[in-house]
RNA sequence: GCGGGCGUGGUGGAAUUGGUAGACACGCCAGACUUAAAAUCUGUUGGGCGUAAGCCCGUGCCGGUUCAAGUCCGGCCGCCCGCACCA
């Protein structure tokens, strides 16, 4: 008697049978023998208290690698944690007076328990937050330890300040001249600040890259763009004229110096220094400056912001001419954080130059001449010429071509000691503190006499107080009635303990590590972390592709540098997958306001209408489920009404797991019914065997079975989950078909199909695979039975179904022994029926015969 | 502006990397079951012509290479993402 599948029975089932099992349980290296180990992780949630959908999808990913990986005879390390530290708990403490620990662990618990019914095959044993004093002692131990091999320091810098948030901001947190959280205008200030030397990492962190195989390109692209890099040469230019006292030369970078007798002038950055000093005695400087600030760091501002510039009054002397004086100019186009915040304008060769020129009336002289191009005629307008060529008008550089020219001028720069080669980096060194109270305290101490002093290890962790007000804007721990007061530990009189927090980006720089052994002494277990890292996948969203990747990357590198950790690679993340966004339509009422799916409705003849009023609604553009537009579906209630599989289902089955995935109702409904026709075939199961199934449809069916196996695996291993998913439905819907078929050994092989098919199904929907795997009386746990492997001898036919075309049209096909040579292949070819009608009134004059796959046959 | 990606039925997408375009799914349509609906099952479904066997057209556009092009090459058009006055 068929039954109807059960989701709300099944599930919970299954899990307290994994559970019981501990089949999740990472063994550490020593209990591991002989299996390899695999290390998958998904990028840890922050704790909002809500699951959405992208965490479905995102978890589901790793759940389908984690849990074929362990089928497949791995040690398999899948944990999971929470990035607990962030500005929404202190928003929470603002907006409605809540403990942003309380906050948080709260959080956390109710997240857990909308994990739960998802059956993701995490670790728990090795849960961690990093709010936790457990996790933050670490990484106090880790700052102490980067601050003794100089890769902490501290230094006045200008800051992006953010007026709402109150905070500092990182270059990586500034979008369009506005805060990343806040979206409001960000203010420069200067502030003393902690900064990690991620620039030494530089050159690494480029190569690095190159040996990230199993990256997306676009990731790596990203990267690499943001690292910058940068050759060419650093000239000095010699001051001449009404200089400012003390300043004798002018560093410039440029990668250009092939145009250097294209040189008109130079311009520094309104905040270089020099411009800076001249803005103190000569009121038309300061102007300058006061009006360059004005103008905002917006993409739009710059993109229409005229040149600007001033002349300072005093000129340099060109390197390879001490006759010829160049004039110095401020300029608003020059970034003080670029090089050396001072360029020299050679216009012919560089458009900004050249707006700058012809605005200021300075002299234009071309120096490259362009292929084919004659010197004699050879003329800039309005369009600065970038391009390689023939040097000229350069005295002894002339003749040369723009290559070898940089190396020539190079070269003669060294001579005369007025310059060299150099490379330059976009990358700048990353800006760790924040005024903020929810984030790890920064280990030290201030004392008058003794500086800035390291707090000693047994005095770690620095806790946060638990007593934090949020009543005034502004850092609760800088206004703390005792918190930062404390006597200096080396020389014990009254000190201040460092108020500023570090960036929660710190946090997910190492947490992979730790995963390693969460209960090590060490902030990263040497033996373990050996054992387990790199991490083998790592799957998430793309926004990260710059931020926390090479946060991450460069925190292995320091571990490495620190002692902290012993790697051959100091690569993180062996294999990096980052997953598309989950999708749905919009829905706006007749009076423009944003509805959720669930209070709209579509009538029979095709109209959406508001489910509460009946009035029309206007359905918009797909966008990612957000609560501004209110499309959002809520997981739980998914998963409360159809089950965890059907979720899960849903999320890998149709796109293609980097694109985004179009939430949908009749989506929703396919998935459910895809897990009702499984479930009814394998209760519809022959009870035992019927003989062997080597022969006709029997073999024919194992024949599906077994391609089945080898697709759905590779699918698997390509992140093609799409395609295995076909390939699950493709094996389901030819099991069904052969219910009806009674021949020899049937039974044999559909009990062995339906094993597969529950196999096959389980990493994505693992539930109803244990109860398939059960009804057809299998052993223990499908999550636990090793991978079925496919009968290579199953894999190919006998025969083989041919195309035959003519002039590349196909006219017919053949059915051909599969080791049938080229020639009987064309023999066959030539007397199928159409084929040979089509070929009547005409002559052959070549066959080509793909073995395999084609008959091509070229006639006329 | 620079860098990366993409463009295939009504829809999401397949296509063994140059070898039968449209797997699989959604939707639509038809049929079965039902008093009826829902659910379920079965079948059809790229477009055009044809009673039919069949023929023609078809992977953004134009051209090329090849026995053979969604796939390779050249040139356009459009969309998406990232970076952006980086010297």
């Amino acid at each position: 008697m068929a039954t109807r599948y059960n989701p709300k029975e099944v599930e919970p089932k299954w899990r307290a049978a994994w559970d019981e099992a501990g089949v999740f349980r990472a063994k550490p290296p020593s209990e591991a023998g002989e299996k390899p180990k695999a290390y998958v992780l998904e990028m840890f949630p922050y704790p909002s208290g809500r699951l959405h959908m992208g965490h479905v999808r995102n978890y589901a990913m790793g759940d389908v690698v984690a849990r074929h990986r362990l089928a497949s005879g791995y040690n398999v390390l899948h944990p999971m944690g929470w990035d607990a530290f962030g500005m929404p708990a202190e928003n929470a403490a603002i907006e409605k007076g809540a403990h942003p620990g309380v906050w948080t662990r709260d959080n956390i618990e109710a997240m857990k328990e909308q994990f739960a019914p998802l059956g993701l095959s995490f670790d728990w044993s090795r849960e961690l937050a990093t709010c936790e004093p457990s996790y933050y002692a670490h990484q106090q131990r880790i700052f102490l330890k980067m601050l003794e091999n100089d890769l902490v320091y501290r230094k006045t810098s200008k800051v992006n300040w953010d007026p709402v948030d109150n905070t500092v901001l990182a270059n990586e947190q500034v979008i369009d001249g506005k805060g990343w959280r806040s979206g409001a205008a960000v203010e420069q200030r200067e502030l003393e600040q902690w900064f990690f030397k991620i620039t030494s990492y530089a050159d690494d962190l480029l190569q690095g890259l190159e040996t990230l195989e199993n990256w997306p390109e676009k990731v790596r692209t990203m990267q690499s763009n943001w690292i910058g890099k940068s050759r060419g040469a650093k000239i000095r230019w010699p001051v001449s004229g009404d200089a400012p006292d003390g300043v004798d030369q002018i560093d410039v970078f440029t990668t250009r110096p092939d145009t250097l007798f294209g040189a008109s002038f130079l311009a520094l950055a309104p905040d270089h220094p020099i411009t800076k000093r001249l803005s103190e005695t000569r009121a038309e400087v300061a102007d300058f400056i006061a009006e360059c600030a004005k103008i905002g760091t917006s993409e739009e501002a710059i993109e229409t912001a005229p040149k600007l510039g001033i002349d300072l009054g005093f000129t340099v002397r060109h390197p390879f001419d001490p006759d010829w004086e160049i004039p110095v100019w401020s300029a608003n186009f020059v970034l003080s954080t670029y090089g050396s915040g001072a360029v020299f304008g050679s216009p012919a060769g560089d458009q900004r130059d050249l707006d700058f020129a012809r605005k200021y009336d300075l002299p234009v002289t071309p120096v490259v001449l362009p292929p084919g191009a004659d010197a004699a005629d050879h003329k800039i307008e309005d369009e600065a010429y970038t391009g390689p060529g023939e040097i000229y008008n350069s005295r002894f550089l002339d003749g040369l071509s723009t290559d070898d020219a940089i190396d020539a001028a190079i070269a003669k720069l060294e001579d005369l000691d007025l310059g060299e080669g150099a490379t330059t980096y976009r990358l700048r060194d990353w800006g760790v503190s924040r005024q903020r109270y929810w984030g790890c305290p920064i280990p030290v101490v201030r004392c008058e006499t003794c500086g800035v002093v390291p707090v000693p290890d047994e005095q770690l962790p620095v806790e946060l107080p638990n007593d934090p007000d949020f009543s005034q804007p502004g850092n609760p721990l800088d206004r703390h009635p005792t918190w930062k007061h404390v006597t200096c530990p080396q020389c014990g009189r009254d000190a201040l303990r460092e108020t500023d927090t570090l960036d929660t980006f710190v946090d997910s720089s190492w947490y992979f590590a730790r995963f390693c052994n969460t209960d090590s002494d060490a902030p990263v277990d040497r033996e373990e972390a050996a054992y387990w890292l790199p991490v083998d996948q790592y799957i998430g969203g793309v926004e990260h592709a710059v931020l926390h990747l090479l946060y991450a990357r460069f925190f292995t590198r320091a571990l490495q540098t620190c002692g902290l950790i012993d790697l051959p690679s100091a690569e993180p993340f062996a294999g990096l997958f980052t997953q598309g966004m989950v999708t749905h339509e919009t829905y706006k009422s007749a009076d423009d306001k944003w509805l959720p799916p669930e209070e709209v409705d579509q009538t029979k003849s095709g109209a959406w209408i508001e489910i509460a009023n009946g009035r029309p609604v206007t359905v918009g553009g797909v966008e990612k489920m957000s609560k501004s537009k209110k499309n959002v579906v809520d997981p739980t209630l998914i998963i409360s009404d159809f089950g965890a599989d059907v979720a899960r289902w849903f999320v890998l089955s149709d796109s293609p797991p980097e694109r985004d995935v179009q939430w949908t109702q009749s989506g929703v409904e396919g998935a459910w019914r895809f897990v009702q026709r499984l479930w009814s075939v394998a209760d519809a199961a022959p009870d035992a065997d019927d003989g062997l199934a080597d022969t006709g449809d029997a073999l024919e069916l194992r024949r599906a079975i077994h391609r089945a196996i080898e697709g759905v695996g590779q699918g698997i291993e390509s992140f093609r989950f799409n395609t295995a998913v076909a390939q699950i439905h493709e094996l389901t819907n030819t099991l069904k078909k052969a219910e009806t078929n009674s021949s020899a050994g049937m039974n044999t092989a559909r009990r062995e199909g339906i094993a597969v098919l529950a196999q096959l199904t389980a990493p994505f929907a693992p539930h109803i695979a244990e109860e398939c795997w059960a009804r057809i009386g299998c052993k223990g746990l499908v999550v636990q039975a090793d991978w079925p492997t496919a009968d290579p001898s199953l894999l190919t036919l006998d025969t083989v179904t041919l195309p035959i075309q003519v002039n590349g049209k196909k006219r017919g096909e053949i059915d051909a022994p599969v080791d049938a040579n080229a020639d009987q292949i064309e023999e066959l070819a030539l007397a199928e029926m159409k084929v040979a009608a089509f070929l009547s009134d005409k002559s052959v004059r070549k066959v080509i015969v793909v073995p395999g796959r084609i008959v091509n046959i070229v006639a006329s």
